[in-house]
DNA sequence: CAAATAATCAATAAATCAATTGAATAAAAC
DNA sequence: GTTTTATTCAATTGATTTATTGATTATTTG
């Protein structure tokens, strides 16, 4: 007896319902810059530990994440590279379309662009840019997520340390800034800090979760 | 003051909900083919009118589809080629990680390669093959869908009058049967009345759902 | 303008989902 | 072998989601 289609949506509707919830999707974000442990991504995602678990579980039956145990620590990760590309491809469609997500952006935009509107640079742009060495690249993201993968060249710059680097970086060329995707504020901080400094700046507002979703590669 | 990532992730799992329903999908995946009015989606997808419309809204708050009249119809299309992307995508991921899904197309997939078993062709080895015009490419799915778009060069052959066609296809070369995607059941009966004809037949089993979401034109 | 058609709206009840709490495991440290 | 730590499980409650029903709104037809 054939499988009726319906049975097959449903089936898929799972992973659906499953990138349903924002708690979840920031528990895939967290879990796109490297693999954690339960109590890391609920401590990331303002969740208690249970719930975060219960969270990561939900994720796993639709196959997003894969859990090993290492000693008494759960390890999650995501499942495989096609996570990403998933994630991605989400923001891309719901930035475009929702209504809500554009007023939110707008929002967040709104205070570092003011003045002087620097287009951030797209994937393309960087990498011809990184071709030709006409920029520094700087990882803004904390030093774990650094170490655990940045794109070739990148100097790691934390935000909280970036003050006391600032005498290392170049003037008299340009600067662009990366975190790990659209919604990661810290590329922001970074170019309003550098440009108040007198630095030319830029940011890939993209990431480095865009980066890996275009197979692209990443150095330790 | 700066938006909580959290407040983007919450507007991003609008669309991972409205993608967690299947019978939205179901929906989604007949407006993948061609857009069209309420009636004929709810018909479909063996929704009540009432409850078809209401899950068109759901679709369409989420940005995935829009609407307009027409006459007294509302005729209902995806917002855009991404939205094909985005199910494609969701398909691939479903189908390698999650065990059910893989058991359902096990069972779907069972009882027309049995015996012989021909592995479906690939869009690249379609596209090989067609370049060098060494094979006949069927369209199986119903006129007004083939109408609304299909591969370049072929023919359309609806199941329900394959039978009488038998005469007019070539028994010296290959032919390839293709429908909507992978959950459409039209390419796999298409295949097993081939080959009892003793035709030579492969399926492309990803379908014009693929092919589109890959870029690639369409002929109306 | 009345009747028919296509779709939406509003209200309800059943089902599912989410956060909290406290108890239960499993592995490591003592 | 008891204690500590990291996580999961189970039960509860409140919030969302879904399908159904019947009423309502636009648009066309007569």
């Amino acid at each position: 007896m054939p499988v009726s289609r319906q049975e097959l949506f449903d089936v898929l509707s799972q992973l659906g319902r499953a990138l349903g919830n924002g708690h979840r999707l920031a528990l895939l974000e967290h879990l796109a810059q490297k693999e954690a442990p339960v109590e890391e991504l609920a401590g990331a995602s303002g969740l208690s530990i249970a719930n975060a678990s219960q969270h990561l579980q939900h994720l796993r039956r639709a196959g997003l994440v894969t859990a090993r145990r290492d000693g008494r620590q759960m390890v999650y990760r995501l499942t495989d590279e096609r996570i990403l590309r998933l994630l991605t491809l989400l923001q891309e469609v719901a930035e475009t379309h929702l209504a809500e997500m554009e007023r939110l952006m707008g929002r967040l935009f709104a205070d570092d662009d003011a003045g002087e509107t620097l287009e951030p640079m797209t994937r393309v742009e960087l990498q011809r840019a990184l071709e030709q060495g006409a920029v520094t690249l700087l990882d803004v993201r904390p030093n774990a997520e650094y170490q655990a993968g940045h794109l070739p060249g990148a100097l790691n710059a934390p935000i909280a340390e970036l003050e006391s680097m600032l005498s290392a970086l170049p003037r008299d060329r340009e600067i662009v800034a990366y975190c790990r995707g659209v919604y990661c504020a810290f590329s922001h901080d970074a170019a309003r800090l550098l440009r108040e400094r007198g630095f030319q700046v830029r940011r890939y507002q993209a990431g480095i979760l865009e980066w890996r979703a275009a197979g692209l590669p990443l150095v330790d």
